[in-house]
DNA sequence: TCATAACATGTTATAACATAACACCTACTT
DNA sequence: AAGTAGGTGTTATGTTATAACATGTTATGA
């Protein structure tokens, strides 16, 4: 999965991080955000979102179906859609709509309006910050329209695929 | 399909204009970039275009279909998904991916990265125009990543809605 | 003019994504 | 105990999209 360690030139947005620590960090963040909150954080919901805070990567709903199987969990499709919605609803899992895909929310303060970074060759998603990318949206107040929700996602290709490949 | 017309306050952005001279200057628009282009503008791809211009509202594939069929048109999937990509990829129609839907490019410019205002009630869509709308993307570059494409949607509800129901 | 290449459309079948509807179980409440 | 709410299981089906191949049409050039 991490073929190209070795002396390329990475982009910085989809630089690697240590897994052991963001997994960590993520199982404990969720798990103080339901305890708080009195949401129950069963086996499914938890082993769903292990599922998508270890791959990193965004999953389809099928897929992640095929993983719950694998560990011995149902995996008739409202299983996931269920599930997903739950997560969705509390920010820990957001929806690429680019690619019907579901990814975990890397971002601490569960942004419901988050921004997103795709390359088109490796399908590699960075979830960026408004402020570091130098992307900017201003006030969500539209002329008398009141927005609750904002997808932004921007494909393209990153360094690594671009230098990798003929094109 | 417009219900309220009648005296109550409208949301700018989705104020109505006259779809005489708006189906009348797309068309010309296209057929203009088509010829330029020499690309050929067939009757079905005239149809399926003025079937996105006349509703000026998304429509989903199978619905465009089901225009196609009582057009005479053959309306096998492939067909409009053929013509919808095509369409696509000359800036004429935009997919709205939170609600897999299509609908005819409203910009003159035709900008492959629109931004579009959906509420979520009537589903009416409006495409916003960066300096208009209040919106600002920062350059599309983000630290070594070539973006080829953005996606920005905005979900909510208009005010025609909002002042009009319960919630 | 006929071969051919490129483009456009037609058709069948199927893949991929998502939800409706109902059943059952558990935990908590009154 | 009966009632309610939340969570999960299951079957069936609805919706969206594409693969693969066949046929037609137009432009080009030998």
């Amino acid at each position: 999965m991490n073929k190209k360690r070795e002396g390329k030139t990475t982009s910085k947005i989809f630089d690697d991080h240590d897994h052991g620590i963001c997994f960590d960090d993520a199982i404990e963040q969720i798990e103080n955000y339901f305890l708080k909150k009195n949401l129950q954080f069963t086996p499914l919901r938890r082993k769903v979102f292990e599922i998508l805070i270890k791959d990193h990567k965004p999953l389809g709903a099928y897929e992640i179906l095929e993983a719950l199987g694998r560990d011995g969990f149902s995996s008739s499709p409202p299983i996931a859609y269920r599930v997903l919605d739950f997560l969705m609803k509390h920010g820990f899992v957001h929806k690429i709509q680019g690619l019907n895909a579901f990814i975990a929310c890397s971002n601490p303060n569960h942004s419901h309006s988050p921004a997103f970074v795709i390359c088109r060759k490796c399908e590699k998603v960075a979830e960026v910050d408004e402020r570091k990318s130098g992307i900017s949206f201003a006030s969500p107040n539209i002329e008398n329209f009141e927005v609750e929700k904002t997808t932004v996602e921007m494909t393209g290709v990153c360094t690594t695929c671009s230098s990798a490949a003929i094109m």
